[in-house]
RNA sequence: GCUGAAGUGGUGGAAUUGGUAGACACGUUGGACUUAAAAUCCAAUGUCCAUUAGGACGUACGGGUUCAAGUCCCGUCUUCAGUACCA
């Protein structure tokens, strides 16, 4: 009877999906455990062997929580909307909403063939109307709330219109935009609804703004900062502009010191908080104000080191900065003018490319220095940033290099303000080492109190106050596209309105052009889309925004990220038409215990998600304020792509050996096409593509050998190695436990289909441990002293390595019990039984039909056992001679099942007795739990 | 530049806390079975010296601590990832 891995693995997805296997519980007495991945995009190219690594992962451990009794919620869905799922359509000129099911069919498939536990009777789409209804409820929520510094939360804006009508804004401390004025009640209530309206969009939680945004002309939308990389979209890498339009925003920033705050209370990695510590960028200083001479104007400068404030000889401003046209004074207009359009010019890349040219023009104008009156020349320089602070700078040569270099170059003078320190070649950043000097009131002092006292002396100026600043950035929200959600708004009067949620789903209309404009018109924007009949018809029901057929819609949609913010709740109650998920749901499940992706999401999706779950929690419609307690990174798979060398020119291409004798060009080819020792099937190729139907093929021995390249697996590279072809070739199962045999899985490694054969017939041997030839050989006698080590060494370090999420090393684990159990000869029950459970979250197929063949009736994936629950002593005694002083002694090594209190007794014991005796006593005894490391004499 | 991670045989990688370095697997070589191949099984496989017995050297490099270092400390080099004029 042969391992007949195809058949086994149908019957066994057949049998979960049938029985709902793996349908997790609401109510439910047990502890509950939420196991998720992220979700996929969609995209036409199906899988590769990449993506499933963490999801194999997460199952495994699924798996193992439910072996342990967990009530475990492992569900998966599809993050549908956004612009991958719309590139593809527009590639392939069908409807998004038809190539997004087409994809998500051919994912299941794929997906069910690896054998995932997955509860899919909670799966979302977030292109579902069902779904997008709560995405767009909860913007509404967004849009009703405001940010309470003083009571550091989110509140009901309601809340805040009574506290201007009955007192103002006087005693409001709270997140709204750099243009809010003081106002009386009196104010407030003389101000038409309009104005009102206007207002408080300033403190809403989602605001519409005229702001610079990331403008793509390419993709022909805005992107959020995130979603750009090295001054390029991050999707297609196209080139990305600043251009001021009108756009809805989250007020992200309110949450700035939360989100940094509660990394303390995760259990993510280092590298990935650090990322987000880095994004939100806190830092602490003052905002100092210089009067500018001969204006009214003042200019505000955020500068971390406000101790150094008397070493600042010149204040530089963004080009971009308000004041910089205003001051300028004559005789330097034209050379800023020209300056200015120098740097407009540049783009961003460019300018950031390009950090050591150093560049600036003298305003002419001169600033005040708020404690010593005298004049500060007012530069302009490209090093200083629009987006950062307040676009100006305080400029301290003496303590700043970038200040310095700009002095240096512009001989502008250098003020040394610290004892001691030489600062002839470059500046001082230190702040640590230095006493402050030639400054006054702060002579002599150090940093710290330096800092103190100058904040103190400004603030009873008024010309300046201790501030913390964030580089976070509020997100803009809007998309000039067609797949996503649409916003629940109209607008009368050019103010937003929420259309009532007994409305929702506003659903996105069927149109016939959907292709993004590149003048930044929304698709939904062409008079096609008029047919939104449904939509206007649905609201005219309601007398009150009986308008809409005359004020128009908010056309944009909101961005990819939007949908995959709060998903994760989405799963604890799917179905729910009331609510995103009821109190009761979310009350039982609270948050992930463990979420598995890659860490290219740790600046947005994992920043968005965790400040929706705060706002939500602020907001009473969570228990919980952090999305995803423990988070691991898998590493990326590699492809290992073929590449075939032609001789420039020609049509012939020549073998690598033989490559370096020609100028040739590379080709990267399918790797299908190669086999495992780099040869490549010429006939193949021919086939292959028109433009090898006639090549020619220079030899080495008779074989063409390809070069090698390890890179991204991407079909541009035809390096795609489908999983499908492995689960027909190998099974399910040795995908599975071949993909955790690889390495770590943290780490990025290549796909390398080599090593595939030893895990291959590693599950063939345990089969053959089950079988003697035709017949199944399992009986009931009793386990020998050596099977019973064996198994209880494996259950041990499975476990330990399961907690520990190191899969790799358990696969050799259950290599090695599988041959000392087959050199055993051993048969018995006792010991077999509980080794198909072991192995069941790694290759659940085989583990259920061995499990079946035992004559167990439940399902091993929904049964609990013991196995990992027990606790067993393991006898192993090894003696290491190491050589001490050039005599020989002994370490002996003592596994023990005793707690760390336990072994310490003993060992004090044990001294005890030596002493009593009058031996020997050991030179030192090192204990770890489980464990005695006893070196004696 | 800064931050983080890492550097171990021909290859992927093991080695909880300092305690037999190279588990396990791939590859390679030899052997068994077979008419043959595949499959399967057995043996060898860090490097060098030695016929053997055995010995020397070995975890990027240079130092140090220790009875004992892949692991800890100091310095250097390299690679990968993230980030970047953040005032």
């Amino acid at each position: 009877m042969s391992y007949d891995f195809n058949a086994i693995e149908d019957k066994w997805q057949a049998y979960w999906a049938k029985n709902e296997t793996f349908k997790a519980e609401n109510n439910s007495k047990k502890e509950k455990y939420y196991v998720l991945d992220m979700f996929p995009y969609p995209s036409g190219a199906g899988l590769h062997v990449g993506h499933p690594l963490g999801y194999i992962a997460s199952d495994i451990y699924a798996r193992y929580k439910r072996h342990k009794g967990f009530n475990v919620l492992h569900p998966q869905g599809y993050d549908s909307f956004g612009l991958p799922a719309e590139q593809y359509a527009i590639q392939t000129g069908q409807h998004p909403a038809i190539t997004t099911k087409e994809n998500i069919a051919r994912y299941r498939e794929q997906l069910d063939k690896i054998g995932f536990s997955f509860d899919w009777s909670r799966e979302v789409r977030t292109s579902n109307a069902a779904y997008y209804k709560w995405t767009q409820w909860i913007f509404i929520q967004l849009f009703n709330s405001w940010y309470d510094i003083a009571v550091n939360k989110a509140r009901d804006i309601s809340e805040l219109e009574t506290i201007f009508a009955s007192e103002g804004n006087i005693n409001v401390q709270a997140v709204c935009d750099d243009d809010v004025t003081q106002f009386s009640a009196k104010d407030w209530n003389e101000l038409s609804s309009k104005e009102q309206q206007k207002e408080l969009l300033k403190y809403r939680l989602t605001y519409l703004a005229e702001t610079e945004v990331n403008w793509c002309p390419q993709l022909g939308t805005v992107l959020a900062n995130d979603e750009i990389v090295n001054g390029v979209s991050e999707r297609g890498g196209y080139p990305v502009i600043r251009k001021k339009m009108t756009q809805w925003s989250m007020r992200i920033s309110a949450y700035a010191e939360r989100l940094l705050q509660g990394l303390e209370t995760i259990d993510w990695t280092d590298s990935l908080k650090e990322s987000q510590r880095n994004w939100i960028g806190k830092s602490v200083g003052a905002s100092v104000t210089f009067n500018v001479k001969g204006y009214e104007d003042k200019i505000e400068v955020f500068t971390t080191r406000p101790d150094t404030i008397f070493g600042a000889t010149f204040m530089t401003l963004a080009p971009e900065h308000d004041l910089v046209t205003k001051i300028t004074t004559p005789e330097q207009k034209e050379e800023v003018a020209i300056y200015i359009q120098a740097t407009a010019k540049r783009s961003e890349r460019e300018r950031m490319a390009d950090v050591k040219t150093i560049s600036g023009v003298f305003t002419g104008a001169y600033a005040e220095h708020p404690f010593t009156k005298e004049p500060v020349p007012i530069w302009i320089g490209d090093y200083v940033l629009a987006g950062y602070g307040t676009g100006a700078v305080m400029a301290v040569p003496c303590g700043d290099q970038r200040d310095y270099d700009f002095a240096k170059h512009f001989n502008i003078p250098i003020k040394n303000i610290f004892e001691g320190v030489d600062i002839s070649e470059e500046a001082f950043a230190d702040k640590e080492n230095t006493i402050i000097a030639n400054s006054d009131f702060l002579d002599g002092l150090k940093y710290k109190k330096a800092t103190k006292t100058a904040i103190y002396e400004l603030e009873k100026l008024g010309q300046g106050v201790g501030k913390t600043n964030y580089r976070l950035r509020d997100a803009v929200f809007s998309r000039q596209r067609y797949w996503g959600e649409p916003f629940p708004v109209y607008y009368v009067d050019g103010m937003p309105q929420m259309i009532d949620i007994a409305h929702l789903p506003i659903e996105l209309p069927e149109v016939e052009k959907y292709l993004p404009t590149e003048t930044g018109e929304p698709p939904l924007g062409r008079a096609d889309v008029w047919a939104w009949d449904t939509l206007k018809g649905e609201l005219a029901k309601n007398e009150d925004i009986d308008h809409v057929n005359i004020f128009p819609l908010e056309l944009n949609t909101m961005p990819g990220w939007a949908g995959s913010s709060w998903y994760l709740f989405r799963y604890m109650d799917a179905d729910n038409e009331n609510e995103f998920a009821s109190a009761e749901a979310l009350q039982y499940w609270q948050n992930v215990d463990l979420y598995i992706g890659g860490s290219e999401h740790a600046t947005g999706h994992l920043l968005y998600s965790r400040f929706w779950t705060k706002f939500l929690h602020d907001r009473g419609n969570l228990p919980v304020d952090e999305p995803f307690k423990k988070l691991i990174n898998q590493g990326m798979i590699l492809g290992t792509s073929a590449i075939v060398y032609r001789i420039s020119g020609s049509d012939t291409y020549v073998s690598k050996g033989l490559k370096d004798g020609y100028e040739t060009e590379e080709l990267r080819v399918d790797v299908s096409l190669i086999n495992s020792s780099d040869e490549l099937d010429v006939d193949s190729l021919k086939q292959w593509q028109p433009q090898f139907k006639d090549a020619d093929f220079k030899l080495e021995d008779g074989k063409y050998i390809v070069g090698r390249e390890v890179e991204k697996m991407s079909k541009r590279w035809f390096n795609v190695v489908n999983p499908d072809d492995i689960c027909n070739d190998f099974g399910a199962d040795t995908l599975r436990l071949y993909e955790m045999f690889l390495g770590p899985l943290e780490q990025a490694k290549p796909w390398n289909t080599a090593g595939i054969t030893g895990v291959h017939s590693f599950l063939k041997k345990l089969w053959k441990l089950y079988h003697n030839d035709e017949t199944f050989a399992v009986n009931d006698i009793e386990p020998t002293k050596d099977n019973l080590k064996t198994l209880h060494k494996t259950i041990k370090k499975v476990e330990e390595d399961i907690e520990n999420f190191s899969f790799n090393t358990s696969v050799s684990t259950f290599m090695i019990a599988v041959n000392e159990l087959t050199a055993q000869k051993c048969t018995s029950r006792a010991i077999l039984d509980p080794l198909a459970v072991l192995i069941s979250p790694y290759a659940p197929h085989i583990a259920e039909e061995l499990w079946e063949k035992l004559g167990n009736s439940e399902s091993i994936s929904t049964a609990n056992f013991p196995v990992f629950e027990e606790k067993h002593l393991v006898e192993s005694t090894k003696q290491y001679p190491i050589s001490f002083n050039g005599k020989m002694r002994f370490t002996m090594e003592l596994s023990l099942d005793l707690s760390k209190d336990e072994i310490e007794a003993a060992v004090m014991a044990h001294e005890k007795t030596q002493q009593q005796l009058g031996g020997r006593t050991p030179k030192k005894v090192i204990i770890v739990p489980g464990k005695i490391v006893n070196l004696v004499g």
